[in-house]
DNA sequence: TAGATTGTTAATCGATTAACAATC
DNA sequence: TAGATTGTTAATCGATTAACAATC
């Protein structure tokens, strides 16, 4: 079990963090949320956000925003709220996502050139190190500072870069076949952009991106 | 409270469904999911599927699969699963998102053509019905079947094409613009691809893509 | 028949929320 | 001080799961 002794009383929950007890996937979930908008919040310029503020943005309720927070320390000031900066680095601290991690993207059409021009990841500590396609007409093209590889370089760019993190931005058909050479590279979190359905060891996450859920589900709240 | 009634007995539940009751956020969220694997399912030739297959593609667990599902009526066969074609037609009854929705697409950079030029919306009856951009040298291109139009006709666009959701491809700093005139132009959902924190009416439900989040998250399970 | 998988129960656990004292 | 917002409690509700009889 992932949830065990989370919401125990708080002298024992920071405890157990410290000793490397996992954060249940509810709670992981909220702060990842809570750190994009953070992070957006202070490159507008914003110096302190309530959980008010923050429960607009995310539509997580602010009570529970608080409670979230105040299990890991007293990082809000009453009458003020949060300050920015100091709460994204807390946060990063708790998901111990502080450090920098190495992204390799397949696909150079367009869904990989605009996430290879995004700076969405590298917001959050994410770099996109390589790209791969297998049209030869496009290798060896600079998009932004990265220039397209061949596939036969997977494994050694794998190696070599230290690459936690594939991203799938390839037609359906290919999918199943880069993640497979991903996973045997060792590899162990898949971002899949593709509809394609993956079949993958369970040591590796993935991750399929499905916009289409998204907006059904919000259709609905919109019908109904 | 949008989650009231949903879990009662199952010969009320069926009744109050009928009579127009909301499903709970999290119900509606996983029905979603089902018919996003169930209709790749369907495309990959899959006939029948078993709710252990379900949860192992959504990694939800299969005995609530059974238990979302059986709250509407009995779509399985014991020993043999779910028929996917059926149970994709069901589950479209309950989400009521059997119809065509109209989308309008904003920006015609990489992420618009992309966006464009995917079935991932198609496959689930929502049809992108116009694309718009404000750089001259674009507007009047032709993408996929579309033709780029300028930011002048949306209203009209809008109202003539019956839209219902705007997906914004645009950059950060024209984001809320084009939100505003989605707006006044009366879409009631936004679909963001930027990374811009979106203010909207509360009546108007805004959905910000953020594949960081995401990352962040699955970094801390595979980290912890 | 034998094997597989659903539909359902019952028990537990985490999420959610309102309310409010503490305090900036 | 007065207003605002956090930190916290306590109560409720939904999600999750194991287990298994029903049945294809």
């Amino acid at each position: 079990m992932i949830t065990d002794g989370v919401e125990a009383d708080r002298a024992e929950q920071t405890a157990e963090f410290a000793d490397g007890e996992r954060l249940s996937l509810g709670v992981a979930a909220r702060l990842s949320r809570y750190l994009q908008v953070l992070t957006q919040a202070g490159k507008m310029g914003k110096e302190t956000i309530s959980s008010q503020e923050l429960s607009d943005y995310t539509h997580i309720n602010s009570t529970q925003i608080r409670r979230d927070l105040s299990g890991f320390g007293k990082f809000g000031k009453r009458g003020v709220g949060y300050k920015v900066d100091s709460l994204v680095g807390e946060i990063r601290k708790i998901l111990r996502t502080s450090g920098q991690h190495n992204i390799a993207l397949f696909g150079a059409g367009n869904l990989g050139q605009a996430i290879a021009s995004s700076d969405i990841f590298a917001d959050h500590g994410f770099r996109i190190v390589s790209m791969f396609d297998v049209d030869p007409a496009v290798i060896g093209n600079r998009v932004g500072n990265l220039t397209v590889q061949a596939f036969d370089e997977l494994d050694r760019t794998v190696k070599e870069q230290d690459v936690v993190v594939g991203i799938l931005a390839v037609p359906a058909e290919a999918a199943q076949e880069v993640a497979d050479r991903l996973v045997d590279a060792g590899v162990k979190i898949i971002f899949n952009y593709s509809e394609q359905l993956l079949r993958a060891p369970p040591e590796v996450t993935v991750h399929t991106s499905s916009p289409a859920v998204d907006l059904l589900y919000a259709l609905y709240f919109y019908l109904a």
